[in-house]
RNA sequence: UGGGGCGUCGCCAAGCGGUUAAGGCACAAGACUUUGACUCUUGUACGCGUAGGUUCAAAUCCUACCGCCCCAGCCA
């Protein structure tokens, strides 16, 4: 390795220098996730970096369940974890668990015991942070601090042994209670802790804890640098201090990134369980969530998520990405991939009425506009079709080129139609268009080769079957929308800023609408559950598991960009 | 008011003493269009949190302010 190409961002400056330097000949980086969650959308900008700084430098990365915390985790976060990572095209070297190297670390700790840098604490938790001291006083010594070596390990082994209560004692570092950093006046090691642990079921009483569990592991694993996010920054002296204690030959070195955050998006694992333990999202797997499994079940592809982390980038920063970069890579990505067809969300049944009585077209339709391999289909067109209910206005302002009284319109690879009625019910809604058709503009001929100023997407009679569509807002209202939503009466969004910070109170109530009665061309309708279409005009739809027989249920992964939904709205 | 970090275009983010201060998203204007999509073209910081200073030259170095984030779990 001499050449270690350019450096994308201040990590990969740090790898450059600890090469050229000697300090370390190879890259080894980790994946650290507790299994007490799924992995969402944030943690992928972390598996980004540490796969992705493994892969450039030619090095590796080991995924490593951090599962020290028993009360919180189980195998099914440990199983679901691997998929998303795997579904990512992600490969990691080694699969280790922290919970399997208990016995090893349980024998660091002795070694710290007798070197007279860690001792048995019997005070409660309270009294420790009482004497623990503020941010701005120093904390003072447990009166337990001076225990001898032999009375230390003979305590600790008890702890293990089970001999004391939960709660009763821990084990602490003896560093300096003073210290400006309050993580390094004397944290806590281990804890006694009864619970069954997913993996070594009920073997174990004390559990490490973070500080003194992960350092030592990455240095157990060989990692080189131990990547993670900023709020760890304050633990850095911490984790140096732990593996200098233990005397590794090669210690780690800790890189630390601003997380990622997304406009309108909840990114806190807390609240994420939350939204599924109170019952405002379906699971872990609602197409709002901003976890894999709820983006794999929307249609987002692993190509667009990663194009997405890589435009972010990495720096130290924080920062809040806005939610419309993440809707363009996913457009990019869909764009020259999924095949196009069309649906009708919310239809408006249209009749020709100079259409020959039982005359069935059968049109050929190409699946993409620029990609003539991904070949035809043949939709039927006859007397009645359905267009979009928005297609229409009765009353159209100014720049509106779709169907209106009296105008004509182009319906997208068939004909030309002129608005010459509108039928209304009893109540005065409109519930059918009359118009004629132009029987010489069917695409491809002549008489089609003029111009018309709207095309619209359509569904034929004799094709239409119905669906479920689902439409998605980004869960959380934005900064404008929460204030008012909170306290319309409020002069400025800060007064309000109090109620908002239950993130409760700013989820959008439209972040889901199902459109019950969308009428859909059978390509469509009879799609694998996965697959991924575009719908004319409308977005990127792709098929979800709660689909049957009769009525497919897609999801709209992201709309197509609309000028004139913009334009409407000024 | 202790300590650790961070402040470059609406949102990200390059920049590492001498460049007209990259690029992406968003936005705006135009071309093309049987998706108001895609694509294409063009535009968008005389400015780098603020104020001083060093220098022939500063976003880059120094000083002082200002603002934001993190830390007082037997969570990770």
């Amino acid at each position: 390795m001499e050449e270690y190409g350019r450096a994308s961002n201040f990590i990969e400056e740090f790898i450059d220098e600890d090469l050229r330097s000697g300090r370390f000949d190879r890259v080894k980086t980790r994946f650290p996730p507790e299994p007490n969650g799924f992995l969402h959308i944030g943690h992928v900008k972390a598996l980004c970096i540490d796969f992705g700084i493994a892969e450039k430098y030619s090095g590796s990365c080991n995924l490593r369940f951090d599962d020290t915390n028993p009360t919180k985790e189980d195998t099914v976060f440990v199983e679901g974890i691997q998929k998303d990572i795997e579904w990512l095209g992600f490969h990691w070297d080694k699969l280790y668990f922290a919970s399997d190297f208990f016995e090893k670390l349980y024998e660091i700790a002795c070694l710290l015991i007798e070197k007279g840098v860690a001792y048995v604490d019997d005070q409660t938790s309270e009294e420790m942070r009482l004497n623990r001291g503020t941010l701005k006083t120093p904390g003072v010594n447990s009166p337990y601090r001076d225990r001898s070596v032999e009375e230390n390990l003979d305590l600790f082994r008890r702890m293990r042994a089970g001999e004391f209560p939960d709660g009763s004692r821990v084990l602490r570092a003896k560093i300096d209670m003073a210290s400006p950093n309050m993580l390094m006046r004397d944290p806590t090691l281990y804890r006694i802790l009864r619970h069954h642990h997913h993996k070594t079921g009920d073997k174990w009483c004390i559990y490490p804890m973070y500080d003194f569990q992960h350092p030592l592991q990455d240095a157990i694993e060989g990692i080189t640098h131990s990547l993670c996010s900023l709020e760890y920054e304050i633990h850095r002296p911490l984790y140096d201090w732990m593996v200098a204690q233990a005397a590794f030959a090669h210690p780690p070195r800790q890189i630390e990134f601003a997380r990622l955050n997304i406009t309108r998006t909840v990114m806190s694992k807390r609240h994420l369980r939350r939204l599924v333990e109170e019952g405002y999202v379906s699971g872990w797997d609602d197409p709002r969530m901003p976890t894999l499994v709820a983006m794999r079940r929307r249609g987002y592809t692993p190509e667009a998520i990663k194009d997405f982390l890589a435009r972010v980038g990495v720096a130290k920063a924080d920062s809040t990405v806005d939610g419309a970069l993440l809707e363009a890579c996913v457009r990019e990505a869909m764009g020259s991939e999924a095949p196009r067809a069309m649906a009708v969300l919310n239809p408006l049944k249209v009749t020709l009425t100079n259409w020959p009585e039982g005359r069935v077209d059968e049109l050929t339709m190409e699946n993409h506009p620029d990609h003539p391999e991904l070949g035809e289909r043949t939709v039927r067109f006859s007397k009645v079709c359905y267009i979009e209910r928005e297609d229409f206005m009765e009353n159209p302002p100014g720049k509106f080129f779709r169907l209106a009284p009296g105008r004509e319109v182009r319906l997208k690879g068939a004909y030309i139609i002129k608005c010459e009625a509108v039928v209304k019910d009893a109540s005065g809604e409109i519930v059918e268009l009359s118009c004629s058709v132009d029987l010489n503009s069917r695409s491809g001929e002549e008489g089609a080769n003029r111009k018309v100023k709207g095309t619209l997407h359509w569904v034929g009679e004799a094709d239409a079957r119905p669906a479920e569509v689902r439409l998605y807002e980004p869960i959380l209202l934005d900064e404008y929308e929460a204030a008012e939503a909170l306290d319309p009466e409020a002069e400025e969004v800060e007064e309000t800023a109090s109620n908002a910070a239950d993130f409760i109170n700013r989820l959008n109530p439209n972040s889901l609408t199902v459109m019950p009665d969308a009428l859909v061309e059978p390509a469509i309708a009879e799609a694998p559950v996965g697959a991924r279409f575009q719908f004319l005009r409308m977005g990127y739809f792709c098929k979800d598991p709660d689909s049957s027989e009769g009525k497919p249920v897609y999801n709209r992964i992201v709309p197509l960009k609309d000028t004139w939904a913009k334009v409407a709205r000024n």
